[in-house]
DNA sequence: GTGAAAGCGCTAACAC
DNA sequence: GTGTTAGCGCTTTCAC
């Protein structure tokens, strides 16, 4: 059996539609482009034909043509995190509107599979190519990636969200020292001193400028570094969050406030401070990062910093199609991040 | 300012590699898809120079010449709900190790939407499409729709996760129906009789089936049907969940279990039934479906059906593979749910 | 085993 | 305005 036994088999063409209306392919081809006057008598009979044929031009074919996509590789670290769900969303929806397309690969953290992506996207003759997550976000560039990545740039713009040091990438970066802030002046506001960081690699560029901000602002505030509240290097998950919780409090160690990686690792840190007997927010507030759905699903709900995806995603692919088609943009762009307060931060409580 | 102003602007192609190894085009082009055997000699020379220049040729070149691009389409409802999003990674594993590529596209429920991204995946001309979700798991099947589909079929295979009544699309698709016995028969053998049911709308196949099949096991069990158990329509998300548990408990219904129609809004579910004073699972089971990484997170962690994704990503891209390549597969397949018991329930309570 | 040549479906000069 | 003619970069007969 056939995979295509109703129907004819090949597609109709723009020869097909120009056969039929009478005019020559160029003439349909510019009513399909609308790249020049054609007499509006002939363009009717060619958008009917083309409505009456349900007739879609090969993007193949015209990609090859004049060698423009006017697609977007989006190369993400792991699709099934929401942070970088809602992001793709976003950039789908900001693409669309520019009357681009993207696509989406999942280097689900492998630097390899990173690698072998961003040669199908290159395959693929993707316009540009925009990296969330993964290798562009680390602190430390490895040399071997920013070769690949500056080999890449000789013929496609890639944008990242961390940075790539010895490379021109543009970057459109959330401001992690401002979403530091943020969280420390909402904790400082309601009296706590002992804030605990829990989550995060520092081997992450965002988390890294993190842990220095921390740092400074207790400075600033004169309140001395206990490095007994901030914990080693973790992951972004929810067993992160509760493991490191768990041995905080099982060494005796007691913060008044918790300030999570994300909310995947505060969804820990809350089931580690229920488990050890403890109220949120009266004995230990809770606040972290990105403002997802689990953060209106906790108990209490949590507080937490948005980072307006919408204008996330709008900045990655205007800065992306700005590459493309030679408009100039910053080559560094910031995304400012907001508090959402909720149930889990509160007043410090009382020192015994 | 060009936007590519480093490096030579065109990329290179086959006939550069050719020429540069003293060869033509065709022998090239056989080392590149080990069409036909080559003199090893040349063998080894070309694959040193595409090494050399990191040679990537040109999919749009290929899909044109061949006509078959080795790509399938996967038209998702939304990609931030993580049961979506597992299961598009699945397809995307699946996919790899067949050496297919998959694109994805975000509906968002919008039914133009949907069809605007088939026009687009049409145009890019993929081997197949798969529907994830939106109108293909719709129980009505809309006319006009299944006229596009049929339509789109004529060429392009289509594999749903639903059905598509009139049309001959293959379906991979879990079993609902089972889905709803396995919850039953735990909490049956729990002692549970009062089993409410929470969120979803009837007119998804899926759910409609569960509650069909909710309605026969309690006849099977001689237990009488109680409509004030069973939540109008509703949707998949946390607010349903604690919205519909809400009204049911403030109206002074009380089950003893409440079989929720996914993660999401157990959470919602959970969240009312902690509000009222009440324990989970002491006073009120709690059970549900997708088996997402809020199940683990939940306190206490809950009890949901899992879906065996990896399974059902292989299934549906095998389904689709098979369709393309004119081998023959079942035109409808299931894929059987699985159990996860934890925390969130437990023995009904005492009859008062 | 290998090269020449045609063709996939479109766009873009270039004439008229 | 509109048709003719070259490509775009591959694959694939068809000779040799």
């Amino acid at each position: 059996m056939q995979p295509q036994k109703n129907g004819e088999n090949k597609s109709i063409t723009i020869y097909d539609i120009a056969k039929e209306a009478g005019v020559s392919a160029s003439t349909v081809s510019r009513v399909l482009t609308n790249s020049a006057n054609v007499r509006s008598e002939k363009k009717k009979k060619v958008l009917a034909l083309i409505e009456k044929y349900n007739f879609k031009p090969n993007a193949l074919a015209k990609g090859l043509a004049d060698t423009k996509t006017r697609t977007i590789g989006v190369l993400a670290a792991d699709i099934r995190n929401p942070f970088y769900a809602s992001l793709f969303v976003e950039c789908e929806n900001a693409a669309r509107a520019v009357d681009y397309t993207v696509v989406l690969c999942n280097s689900l953290g492998e630097t390899d599979k990173e690698v072998e992506l961003l040669g199908k996207l290159q395959e693929q003759r993707v316009d540009a190519i925009i990296q969330i997550g993964g290798r562009g976000d680390d602190l430390a560039s490895n040399v071997e990636y920013v070769e690949l990545i500056n080999q890449i740039m000789a013929k496609t713009p890639v944008v990242v969200t961390g940075k790539l040091d010895g490379t021109r990438c543009h970057v459109v970066r959330i401001d992690a020292m401002k979403a530091m802030e943020i969280l420390m002046d909402h904790l400082l506001e309601l009296g706590h001193k002992r804030i605990a960081l829990i989550g995060g690699r520092k081997d992450v560029l965002s988390t890294f400028e993190k842990h220095q901000r921390y740092k400074q602002i207790l400075k600033e505030n004169m309140i001395e570094f206990d490095p007994a509240l901030v914990a080693e290097d973790g992951g972004y998950n929810f067993e992160t969050g509760y493991r490191q919780m768990n041995e905080m409090l099982d060494k005796g160690v007691r913060p008044t406030a918790v300030v999570a990686i994300n909310d995947f690792s505060a969804m820990g840190v809350m089931r580690s401070i229920n488990e050890h007997g403890l109220q949120i927010p009266q004995d230990i507030s809770v606040v972290s990062y990105d403002n997802t759905y689990m953060a209106e699903m906790a108990i209490p709900k949590l507080t937490s910093v948005d980072y307006n995806y919408e204008e996330y995603g709008r900045k990655l692919i205007d800065t992306a199609t700005a590459m493309i088609e030679g408009r100039k943009t910053g080559q560094l762009r910031m995304v400012m991040p907001t508090l959402v307060v909720r149930g889990s931060s509160g007043p410090a409580p009382l020192e015994l």
